[in-house]
DNA sequence: TGAATCGTAAACATCC
DNA sequence: AGGATGTTTACGATTC
């Protein structure tokens, strides 16, 4: 009987449709944002954007794009569980993208209104003008004042601009994280969730606003994003929103006869210029003079943002201006800027908009802090339950299980990577906003879209670090206790979890049933379907060579066989030139670069193999040679700077957790820092001449553990030719002979070769 | 597109 | 006989 796709309820996460581990196009997040967004608005009554037929699949949306932003209800605990397994935004990156939006916001109310006082006394100023009895002179000094505080003021408007972009590009990501397939979508317009009761502004108040701001005109969003969605929402199952389409509410920005503006550089504000034409006096020249000079560190900021983003804008992408509700096409970046400047200058629509986006923001964090509560009170409650009667004290269980409900959602735990992109990035514009796209737009979005499947273990990266290490190191205690308490299915394969287990033993060997219980006592997920997940253990202990069944006295026990391990890998790496350079995405199937690693990479966003951490549990010399053996070869996965991307730039990002998958054991796992298990099969790998000292004390000489045990038996496993050039899964047929391990020596050598 | 890998299911054998 | 253990085959999904 074959299973169902999709209907396997033991392995609900490998099973489900498609999820191919590519990035998501932003048009894609647009469409989610737009359905999220479509629900949400469905619900506003007076919304006066539903339509009799808004359940129409086909019907157009009418919802600007960043009011669709404001869909933070999409949150689901799922999501956010997954937001943080897969370290896609680790709480301490969530915590602080909360801080910088706050701080971003009060500045902007600052500047609105210094704006306002701006206006107002312009306003006056025109007034007073009118009137006869005012003094010239007297008007020209308030004017040339007035003029140099709409000069700063703009520059500072710009910044926020520019900020405001940023922030926009996070809640693009943030979208892109609430639009995880699943049932997100589906579950979007949770009642209890909705905006109205977490904030202020209710969506229908924010579309009023953005109503208010847009001031009509007609647009038809037929943006890449907008087609997609026609295109995409009939398989996208929860989804089931309809796309997004054709014209509708929005902000057009086309709409060249918006009101005059008097913030546009290039265009100088009106106001302004009428009094200094008007009057025609030298102190007009030296506010004309001021403002060309403005102008030029206008174009100086652009041309220098320029090239800092290398030809990009926060606010375009795709040939497409990216400021909220506008969609225009721009063919060049020059046309861009023309635009954005034109059309999105400092005036009473920008500024609204960018207070709507404030509260879009606020609406999502709020939200945010919501789900992570309710996560929060998840973990809380499952970590509570007694669903550990196999639980043996093992070392590892020494840290606090306490922890977990700690650290998982918010605490940010120690080893949680800071990322560049924390609030200490400068607010300005140019430090910030190339960082952002980087790291968490152009990062994450994708590789948050990625789902977890099956090889998730090769991408995914659980909560704050990963690899095997987990289980014994105390700084990884937190996935330790995730997983030991959170039902969700361990990102490895089931060789790398037996390989953990058998490595965490003692002695190096188990029994199957004492398998089974490190299996159940470490996942919580494996406390049920036993039936299946044990076959696949059994399935798995028999079709490794890596592993060697030993008669033992007190029975059959399993050993890992680790020249078979690193056989395999040597394959692997050297079969393909790619993989090395993809090592964390294609070697292994559950080692994740620790969380020290991590937060090396993410603070100092290199030196890795110079971090203490990284190096932690004793793998402090051999380790960094070897890794350099292997990795080194390849800065960018040490940098972080692969294709794949360090911070989730991919699916395979580094935080997706490279596995040390028995049979694809990679490098990674070195690096990993990895206790007993890693020393092992990543010293071996790398320098034939290392020790094998464990974490745990043990010394061993040889390299598997089968050499130091009573082999008695073996399972005959085939001794097939092919294992000419591994004697060591004979080893374990009996006695460990030196010449085995001369053997194997020579092979690591050869080994070691390859791999540099 | 095809190979490799992994997970799952299942049939079968052996042993206790 | 039944369960545990171990082996093997098959197939679908995923990734490269």
């Amino acid at each position: 009987m074959r299973r169902t796709p999709g209907s396997d309820p033991h392995c609900p996460n490998t099973m489900s449709k498609p999820s191919r581990m590519y990035p998501i196009p932003m048009s894609w997040l647009r469409l989610q944002a737009l359905q999220a967004a479509r629900q949400l608005l469905l619900q506003q009554p007076g919304s006066g954007l539903k339509s009799p037929k808004s359940h129409d699949k086909h019907r157009p949306l009418q919802v600007p794009v960043s009011v669709a932003m404001m869909s933070p209800q999409v949150i689901t605990p799922q999501q956010m569980q997954q937001i943080l397994q897969q370290q896609v935004l680790s709480p301490q990156q969530l915590q602080a993208l909360l801080q910088q939006q706050q701080a971003v916001m009060l500045q902007q109310q600052h500047l609105q209104e210094f704006y306002k006082k701006q206006q107002e006394q312009l306003h006056l100023q025109l007034l007073q003008q009118q009137h006869p009895g005012k003094q010239a002179k007297e008007q020209q000094q308030q004017q040339q004042q007035l003029a140099a505080q709409q000069l700063v003021f703009q520059q500072q408007l710009l910044q926020m601009q520019q900020l405001q972009q940023q922030q926009h590009l996070l809640n693009m990501q943030r979208q892109g994280l609430l639009s995880l397939p699943g049932p997100a979508p589906g579950q979007a317009a949770l009642p209890g969730q909705t905006l109205p009761q977490q904030a202020g502004l209710s969506p229908a108040e924010l579309q009023q606003l953005w109503k208010d701001v847009t001031g009509g005109g007609s647009h038809t969003m037929e943006d890449n994003g907008i087609k997609h969605s026609n295109s995409g929402n009939g398989g996208n199952g929860g989804n089931g929103g309809g796309g997004g389409g054709g014209g509708g509410l929005d902000l057009t920005t086309n709409n060249s006869s918006s009101t005059t503006s008097s913030s546009n550089p290039a265009k100088a504000s009106p106001p302004i210029s009428h009094h200094s034409i008007a009057n025609g006096q030298s102190p007009a020249l030296n506010h004309r003079r001021e403002r060309e000079r403005e102008r030029e560190r206008e174009r100086e900021r652009e041309s220098s943002l320029h090239e800092e983003s290398g030809g990009t804008h926060p606010l375009y992408g795709h040939g497409v201006c990216k400021w909220p509700g506008c969609e225009n096409i721009c063919e060049d970046f020059g046309q861009f800027l023309k635009h954005l400047n034109s059309e999105h200058a400092l005036d009473d629509r920008s500024t609204a908009q960018c207070r709507v986006q404030m509260q879009v923001v606020q609406q999502l964090e709020i939200q945010l802090s919501k789900e992570r509560e309710r996560l929060q009170a998840m973990m809380a409650h499952l970590h509570m339950r007694p669903s550990e009667p196999k639980s043996s004290p093992k070392p590892l269980n020494l840290v606090s299980s306490v922890t977990m409900s700690k650290n998982l959602p918010s605490a940010s735990p120690p080893n949680l990577p800071q990322t560049p992109t924390t609030p200490t990035a400068p607010i300005t514009p140019m430090a910030a906003m190339p960082q952002v796209p980087s790291v968490l737009g152009g990062a994450n979005v994708p590789s948050m879209g990625a789902m977890r499947r099956r090889h998730s273990d090769k991408y995914s990266m659980p909560l704050s670090s990963g690899g095997d290490t987990v289980f014994i190191f105390p700084e990884i205690a937190p996935n330790y206790e995730f997983y030991k308490n959170a039902d969700v299915r361990p990102p490895f394969t089931y060789a790398t979890l037996i390989r953990q287990a058998i490595m965490d033993s003692a002695d190096m060997q188990l029994t199957l049933n004492e398998i089974y219980s490190w299996f159940t006592r470490t996942f919580a997920y494996f406390r049920r379907n036993a039936a299946t997940w044990k076959n696949a253990v059994r399935h798995n202990l028999s079709l490794h060579k890596c592993f060697v069944r030993v008669e033992n006295v007190k029975g059959a026990v399993w050993t890992v066989d680790e020249m078979e391990y690193q056989k395999r890998r040597s394959q692997k790496i050297t079969g393909s030139p790619s993989l090395v350079k993809n090592l964390p995405s294609s070697l292994g199937y559950g080692t994740a670069l620790n969380a020290s690693l991590q937060a090396a990479l993410a603070e100092t966003s290199l030196p890795l193999l110079g971090t203490p951490g990284l190096m932690n549990s004793g793998s402090t010399g051999p380790m960094g040679g070897s890794c350099h053996g292997l990795l080194g070869g390849d800065p960018s996965i040490l940098t972080g700077l692969s294709p794949p991307g360090l911070l989730g730039g991919s699916p395979t990002g580094m935080l997706g957790g490279s596995p040390h998958g028995l049979l694809g054991c990679s490098p990674p796992c070195t690096l990993s820092g990895s206790p007993p298990t890693l020393m092992h099969s990543a010293h071996d790998g790398y320098n034939g001449s290392l020790d094998h000292l464990d974490t745990n004390g043990h010394g061993s000489p040889g390299y598997s553990p089968p050499v130091h045990m009573p082999p008695i038996h073996v399972k005959e496993e085939p001794l097939n030719m092919d294992e000419d050039d591994c004697p060591m899964s004979l080893v374990t047929t009996a006695n460990h002979s030196p010449e085995l391990d001369d053997d194997r020596e020579l092979e690591e050598g050869n080994l070691s070769e390859d791999l540099e």
